[in-house]
DNA sequence: ATCTATTCATAAGA
DNA sequence: TTCTTATGAATAGAT
């Protein structure tokens, strides 16, 4: 298809070599171009020159990704490297072993018991009977705590209140007095006592933390 | 290049988008071959028809692996990497999901429960609860089929003990019929009583499966 | 499928 | 590379 007929095989000159592929490229893609619209088919074409360069067509909208989806469907070629096995593999791996500890809980749970045998049922009450022990202890030690708190807070509650008071006692001499010897200024008792500035912190030890 | 031109858009009719799909395929895998072949270039040709088939030609003796790494390379794409990526999270979430399950086991274990708040102990006493509830009940059920095969095999023992007395007392009636008689015959007693060849099939219902 | 009139692609030359 | 053009290849439409 020019001024002469070619054989098809390696063109030795490379110079002509380079300007026929430049040619032919261009003359491929269009073909690939044309079928795609055409046809309405998927194309993915890759061209690497003799040199190494790269050259690509794709028919427009469809991800290079979807297209190595198919050919895998279709050869049966695994293009999955090593690396993709061993995390497929993985993956199937902890699913398994998820699914293991969900019978492992729902059995603790009281579910899906009845095709058990007696062996496994025993030793399934068993770890119950050894938790519910566990968690019985730690709340009873929960209990021990917030039993000392309160007595704690109790105690300094006591001692707030009889500060308190004792304080309370000494204010109101103090303005008896105040109200005695300058009560022609126009002071207000009721004031005086209200406004004291008087402010306790409690003690609040975390019980979350507390080991 | 035909009859007449054809504008490049979309085949509408059906048929004749078909044939000239497949007619273009020839040409464009042909003129995929001739230019691996003159200009020594690799080639990699993934086609798709409308209706789902694939075509494919590769240059000779590279395989796609090779293609798709030098694709990778040459356009920077990861196609490849999406998938690795989109595994590799799938290992992730599954993972914590079973990091999850294996703390709440624990925890029914009655394990790593010093950092828990008195709300999740309490709920975790009430699982272990249900379950244990559960668990005695199937055991209970067990225990009263246990029982009631006792109660039978008992009675059959007796009932079997009753028939062996009887005939036992049947055949030495018989045997001392049979001494007055036949004596003179040299027959052995001993030998008569123990030969009865007598034997009962047990009963023995399969706990396991009854449900 | 096969045929064939046409159009298209391109080898060679510039 | 690009343009030109003679020539052979590809193919649209018919059979």
């Amino acid at each position: 298809m020019g001024r002469g007929k070619i054989e098809i095989r390696r063109i030795e000159n490379s110079t002509d070599r380079q300007v026929t592929y430049s040619k032919r490229k261009n003359g491929i893609m269009k073909k690939a171009k044309e079928l795609t619209v055409l046809c309405d088919a998927k194309v993915s074409l890759i061209i690497f020159s003799s040199s190494g360069k790269m050259s690509e067509y794709r028919s427009p909208s469809i991800p290079m990704s979807e297209i190595l989806d198919k050919y895998h469907k279709y050869s049966g070629k695994k293009l999955w490297d090593a690396k993709h096995e061993a995390l497929s593999n993985e993956v199937d791996r902890i699913k398994k072993e998820n699914d293991n500890l969900q019978i492992e809980l729902r059995h603790l749970n009281g579910e899906d018991i009845n095709s058990l045998h007696y062996k496994e049922l025993a030793t399934i009450e068993e770890v119950l009977e050894n938790g519910l022990t566990k968690v019985h202890a730690k709340e009873m030690e929960f209990f021990k705590m917030l039993k000392k708190n309160d007595r704690m807070l109790e105690e300094e509650n006591k001692r707030l209140n009889y500060i308190l008071h004792h304080q309370q006692m000494a204010m109101n001499g103090c303005v008896r007095e105040m109200e005695s010897s300058y009560n022609h200024k126009g002071r207000d008792y009721h004031h005086s006592q209200m406004s004291f500035p008087f402010r306790v912190q409690p003690i609040q030890p975390n019980l979350q933390e507390a080991e």
